[in-house]
RNA sequence: UCCCCCUUAGCUCAGUUGGUUAGAGCGGCUGACUGUUAAUCAGUAGGUCCUUGGUUCGAGCCCAAGAGGGGGAGCCA
């Protein structure tokens, strides 16, 4: 006879095979009664209940059985008797396979605060919370993967090691071989790059954007999804300086078509995440519910969380020029009565988060995109408008968590992109490139970043960005 | 980087006007119970009150500096 194979408990309790003899391995979440294990395996956010026979189990075995200890258990699956479980295990052989010390296990079965399991990073994935946003992050991984799949657009790894500094998308941080202490100096002094690995200097990607739109003009439709780095010294919960972007880039493409493509990906992934991940899902909502019980009635949100993303799904986003974003906002209440911190007095201001706050959550109650933003406050590359003044840009906003997309028509006209890198004063010879693929047979494209964690954070109601990413990096923090 | 708040047992927190020996719940340990659902019941151990300096007869509590954490702002995704 072949050795038996483990069963996963989410297989289990999807077939319930009441009768057959199984074998299950997992983590002891907590051990009542000297017989009722509930043990969880990862595989599902619920725990399938090993009821052992005590008095038929050595008491040293009976002994470790222990919350966060390891175990596997042969027996038969059976209808539960009790209340909370439709089967469970009678084991007939119970199996330490890690002990869990009880004195020294930091994980109760009770609530803790995300700030303490913040800094138990390695053990907070075995709690419900967290083992239900990991379980999320991996549907929504391949849910965004599916979506350009079944749209015909091709996966395009960019650099995460970058020779270009000219996104300007933040503060970069240095990739070098060079002896920090004694690097080699140039007649002049300075430090010489060309005696480091790559001749150069040499930065972590802040932006895979420059390099998809090559593949772009050849491809069509394209998209990158990878790793971002920004060392800004910012401290919210909204930001990390290592997060993981998806930016698509589709050629002979207008910011119209740009706005729909994004409202279209951000629906699926949300549709998905609802169709997919029901249990973690109704977990997490009454994880938030719990929590905002104990904030002021003023700072709940009107809607659960399932609520919440089906809203999203169903309603049409609202497009607003930052003209017409001005417009309301300067006449908006919390203007007149000169309750903002920052005032709208007129045309040109770049907005603060107050006022993208108050128009997504306080005056049209929806997702809203914001496009044609003046060219000052925005990147070289985005296409100038007929008006001179503007950009056709565009950033998706979303409620409680602000901008989760930010994108634009490229600027395919050599002249005007040439004129643009010159008047911002961006040393060309980083970016010959970027201004060849204008010379050769240029396209307008359009393309967008969405920021994958604050998508999680959005789908799964967590405040924190810290928390919807297994290992935060942070200012001042890259502990494990 | 700026503003505000917090730091007391393993965890979550209370601690009065500055006053003798610093508390609770959960968790741990010991035992009872044995179809429980974050089991229950009884008992019990557990403290650098973040650190340093100061004020005071006396500091968990007041003052100063520092460290760590949180919320908000800016930067952005």
């Amino acid at each position: 006879m072949s050795k038996k194979s483990r069963i996963k408990i989410r297989t289990l309790l999807q077939k319930a095979p009441v009768g057959e003899q199984v074998i299950v391995k997992g983590w002891v979440r907590t051990f009542r009664n000297n017989q009722f294990v509930a043990l969880n395996d990862g595989s599902t956010i619920n725990n399938l209940q090993v009821v052992v026979d005590y008095e038929n189990t050595d008491e040293k075995i009976l002994r470790k059985i222990t919350t966060g200890a390891c175990i596997s258990a042969e027996g038969t699956v059976v209808e539960s008797p009790g209340r909370g479980q439709s089967v469970e295990i009678k084991a007939s052989t119970v199996e330490i396979l890690g002990e869990a010390d009880p004195e020294k296990y930091p994980l109760q079965p009770k609530r803790h605060s995300l700030e303490f399991l913040r800094e138990i990073a390695h053990l907070r994935v075995r709690t419900n919370t967290f083992s239900a946003v990991y379980r999320i992050r991996h549907a929504m991984i391949f849910a965004v993967h599916k979506f350009f799949q079944e749209k015909g657009f091709l996966n395009i790894h960019t650099p995460i090691i970058t020779g270009s500094d000219a996104e300007g998308a933040g503060e970069m941080f240095r990739v070098t071989t060079l002896d920090p202490v004694n690097p080699p100096l140039t007649e002049s002094g300075e430090v010489d790059y060309k005696e480091d690995f790559f001749e150069k200097e040499t930065n972590l990607t802040v932006s895979g954007q420059l390099e998809v739109e090559t593949a772009c003009l050849a491809l069509s439709d394209v998209y990158t999804f990878g790793p971002t780095f920004r060392a800004e010294n910012s401290n919210t919960s909204r930001h990390l300086a290592e997060f993981w972007m998806i930016e698509p880039e589709v050629a002979f493409c207008d910011l119209d078509e740009l706005m729909g493509l994004a409202e279209e990906f951000v629906k699926y992934l949300v549709a998905y995440a609802l169709e997919n991940c029901a249990d973690d899902l109704a977990f997490l909502e009454k994880r938030l519910a719990e929590e905002e019980k104990h904030k002021p009635q003023q700072e709940r949100s009107p809607m659960g969380l399932v609520e919440r993303l089906n809203f999203v799904r169903e309603n049409e986003f609202v497009r607003l020029t930052y003209t017409e974003a001005i417009e309301i906002l300067r006449r908006s209440k919390p203007n007149q009565k000169k309750k903002f911190q920052y005032l709208i007095e007129g045309w040109g201001a770049d907005l603060q988060s107050e006022h993208e706050r108050f128009l997504v959550e306080k005056h049209f109650k929806k997702p809203v995109i914001l496009f044609n933003y003046p060219k000052d406050i925005k990147a070289f590359y985005m296409r100038q408008n007929e008006d001179g003044k503007t950009v056709a840009a565009m950033d998706v906003l979303f409620p409680g968590i602000g901008e989760i997309i930010g994108g634009s028509q490229r600027e395919e006209r050599f002249d005007n992109l040439q004129a643009r890198v010159k008047e911002l004063e961006i040393p060309e010879k980083d970016l010959w490139w970027y201004l060849e693929l204008r010379k050769f047979g240029t396209a307008p494209p359009s393309g967008f970043g969405l920021g994958f964690e604050r998508m999680i954070q959005f789908i799964c109601g967590m405040g924190n960005i810290r928390d919807v990413i297994p290992f935060p990096r942070t200012p001042g923090n890259a502990e494990f």
